[in-house]
DNA sequence: TCTTTGGACTCAGAAATATTTAG
DNA sequence: CCTAAATATTTCTGAGTCCAAAG
């Protein structure tokens, strides 16, 4: 079923023949490997190979890849134990001292948020401000509220001043109360009707709720496409009564638009309600979340991540997905798998109603799943970013990228040799890895076909993928990379590679259809093997993670100037985010009101710069003034046109800063490096070089997933 | 022994919702 | 000061990676 390398395929298609004429193709290609190293080491014989010089990521001058040269010196102790070591090396005394001293830390560092809140306040007169008093009565609560933030903040868990666990064994203790079960199908009004060829039919519920799914779907751009009809159609007939499937034969007589009005102007109702029926809801929702939204891992009460089951529905497969549009079905207690501790309150089904199972497993993470009935795969219920398991993996993830840091370069010479190897096998897995690591592809795993949208990654690009071309715009050897990855995100990408690897290009195309792999030989589990071989814990995906790191390491430390405001600071990091966020190319839909909002700001900036102007003037008329007069008055008056002035020359400053920023912005996503990528001691670290506050970078969600990281790293991490 | 399948976890952008800002 | 629009944050769940057990 699955998209087989080249060989396989062949086999299973053509049979005996397709292996015979495999091994034809196999031998042709080592007679051309023997050729092309004749022909290279005649070349290199003239002197004309680019050996050392070409070091990775120089070439496509992304700057990353060449900057950290030969770390070597650096210990090579494990992650966890170079942490601590660094932590000592902060000169901190016994445990309990440490301990002070990174609460006082954190007491510092609320009172800096509150100073910034404070500025800002200054900054934007009365505006926030107002806003509070508004709220009335709520100045008490407030206060109250924030200061049990602060006390929350207080007892948070530390968990990375202890011990870690022995391997395998995730916890000791895990109690929660269950998944939240998604709202039964409330009936449709008995004036919203449904309309088949015309005339009104009453549909029985089942019937009824899979229409509503539909109907809420109807002004979304997934409804005119024909495989979401027909999967939908198909699936919605399969649950109707016989009587309902005899009359619904099409889905174009169908008329869903009065149910659509229905929800419209539901949601709608929704948005007017008075303040205080919101408020109400609000509080309806957060007494849910407070009641299944947590759960106690080993004695310290930890936020869930997702704690409901997800609502029945259409699914939606992201570019063009061959399941998009087929029933999602309603997740009942009896699909679902507990998992906790053994000596833990077990979680009570549902009235009437029984778990699948309940188990007692320390060695996974999950607390609750169940399979989906589209992809027929598991879903899991696990803990919020901000918990000490996730927290514990990513500081590790960080950790072995750092560790790969100390033996790229290695790594590199290797892959580079490889390229020239006489095995077909490890020619393109030494290609395959240098994209990886050159342009942060992902590993690229085999899929099955037509079970997903058709998406690659490196191992799984196809010749219709690249385009060689021997010179293009003044460079040589440029390949041009146009492929769907992850979410059906196009990658596209011209760029000059190293003569020997498009040498190898041209070899691995040869004779191919474009329709067949390009790294035929080439599995992840092959590539991967080699990467755990060349270093512990090595894997494709690390090269994303630590390319992505040191880029922005580099970036900041290049673009940062330390002369600028902060403003001026947060755009140097955003860009230097942006780069990474390119890099790895992530990308995002221009927002809807983009050229609007950018017209805007723009008559903006003509305004504040008219207003500047006109205080120039104004600056200078007083300044004659005193000139005449030379009294007090006159001078008073010019000081204060003097703070006018600098006032709206600052103002438009920031103008212009966040005028580029959101341009430049237009079509990157900048969260998913943020939030994955770029290990958070190195924005950390520059935030205090440079006095930036952190809440400038990290909001309060982030903040919380990265408590780690701001408790351990001080101005001197270097990644 | 090798491949396939199942399982568990990270990472991904869109959509929904909350908050801030502008008029 | 109020409302609406813009922007920021949070939620949602699909789509990958990678490992190991099963076949």
């Amino acid at each position: 079923k699955k998209h087989k390398k080249g060989k396989v395929e062949g086999a299973e298609k053509v049979g005996k023949k397709g292996i015979k004429k495999e091994k034809v193709l196999e031998e042709e290609k080592e007679q051309e490997v023997e050729k092309m190293e004749e022909e290279e080491e005649r070349e290199e014989g003239a002197g004309g190979e680019m050996e050392g010089k070409d070091e990775v990521g120089k070439g496509s001058g992304d700057g990353k890849g060449v900057k950290e040269e030969e770390k070597l010196g650096e210990t090579q102790s494990t992650g966890m134990e170079q942490e601590k070591e660094e932590e000592e090396g902060k000169g901190d005394g016994p445990e309990k001292e440490k301990k002070k001293k990174s609460r006082k830390k954190k007491l510092e560092g609320e009172e800096q948020e509150k100073e910034e809140k404070k500025r800002e306040e200054e900054e934007t007169p009365g505006k926030s401000r107002k806003r509070k008093s508004k709220e009335g009565g709520g100045e008490k609560n407030n206060k109250k509220a924030r200061k049990e933030e602060g006390k929350e903040v207080e007892n948070k868990w530390k968990w990375w001043e202890e011990e870690k666990k022995e391997d395998g064994v995730k916890w000791t203790q895990l109690e929660h109360r269950g998944p939240y079960f998604a709202p039964l199908y409330e009936p449709l009004p008995e004036d919203v009707r449904f309309y088949y060829a015309g005339k009104p039919l009453k549909l029985s519920l089942a019937t009824e709720e899979i229409a509503t799914f539909y109907a809420k779907m109807l002004d979304h751009e997934y409804t005119t496409k024909e495989i979401f009809q027909n999967n939908f159609f198909h699936d919605w007939r399969k649950e109707m009564t016989s009587e309902e499937q005899e009359i619904i034969q099409e889905l174009a007589k169908c008329d869903f638009s009065e149910i659509h009005k229905y929800f419209v102007d539901k949601s709608e109702a929704r948005k007017a309600l008075p303040k205080e029926e919101k408020q109400k809801l609000k509080e309806e929702a957060d007494k849910i979340q407070e009641e299944y939204g947590y759960c106690i891992l080993d004695g310290h009460r930890e936020k869930i991540g997702n704690f409901k089951t997800e609502p029945p529905g259409l699914f939606r497969g992201r570019g063009d997905h061959p399941k998009m549009g087929m029933l999602k079905k309603r997740i009942m207690p009896e699909d679902v798998v507990i998992n906790c501790s053994r000596d833990s309150k077990i979680p009570e089904p549902p009235e009437g109603h029984k778990w699948k199972e309940v188990r007692f497993d320390n060695t996974v993470t999950w607390l609750a799943s169940w399979t989906e009935n589209i992809q027929n795969t598991l879903k899991y219920i696990m803990l919020n970013p901000s918990s000490k398991l996730k927290g514990e993996k990513d500081w590790q993830k960080y950790e072995v990228a750092r560790r790969l840091k100390d033996v790229v370069h290695e790594i590199r010479a290797r892959y580079r040799a490889d390229w020239k190897s006489k095995e077909m096998k490890n020619r393109q897995r030494a290609v395959a890895l240098y994209f990886i690591d050159k342009l942060a592809l992902r590993a690229g795993n085999e899929k099955e076909e037509g079970e997903t949208a058709d998406t690659v990654g490196c191992c799984s690009l196809r010749v219709e993928h690249i385009r060689l071309h021997p010179r293009l715009d003044g460079q040589e050897h440029v390949v041009e990379l146009d492929f769907l990855g992850k979410d059906s995100i196009r990658y596209y990408n011209k760029v000059a590679v190293e003569k020997q690897v498009f040498k190898n290009l041209q070899l691995f195309t040869k004779n191919k259809d474009p329709s067949d792999d390009l790294f035929d030989r080439l599995t992840t589990t092959f590539l991967n093997k080699h990467l755990q071989h060349l270093m512990d814990g090595l894997t494709a995906k690390v090269f994303r993670t630590y390319n992505a790191s040191i880029t922005l390491q580099e970036q900041l430390k290049a673009l940062t100037n330390s002369e600028d405001n902060v403003a001026g600071k947060l755009l140097s990091y955003n860009r230097a985010n942006r780069a990474v966020a390119v890099l790895c190319n992530h990308q995002r839909s221009v927002p809807k009101t983009f050229a609007k909002s950018m017209e805007i700001l723009q008559t903006k900036i003509d305004a504040k710069k008219k207003q500047v102007e006109e205080a120039q003037q104004e600056l200078k008329k007083a300044e004659d003034e005193l000139e005449d007069t030379k009294d007090a008055k006159a001078e008073a008056n010019v000081e204060k046109k003097k703070k006018l002035l600098k006032r709206l020359e600052e103002q438009l400053a920031r103008l212009n800063v966040q005028a580029t920023d959101k341009e430049e912005n237009k079509q990157i996503a900048l969260g998913t490096s943020k939030l994955n990528y770029l290990d958070p001691r190195i924005s950390i670290a520059w935030c205090k070089k440079f006095g930036v506050p952190i809440e400038k970078i990290y909001n309060k969600t982030q903040r919380e997933k990265f408590a780690w990281a701001i408790a351990m790293a001080n101005e001197d991490f270097e990644f």
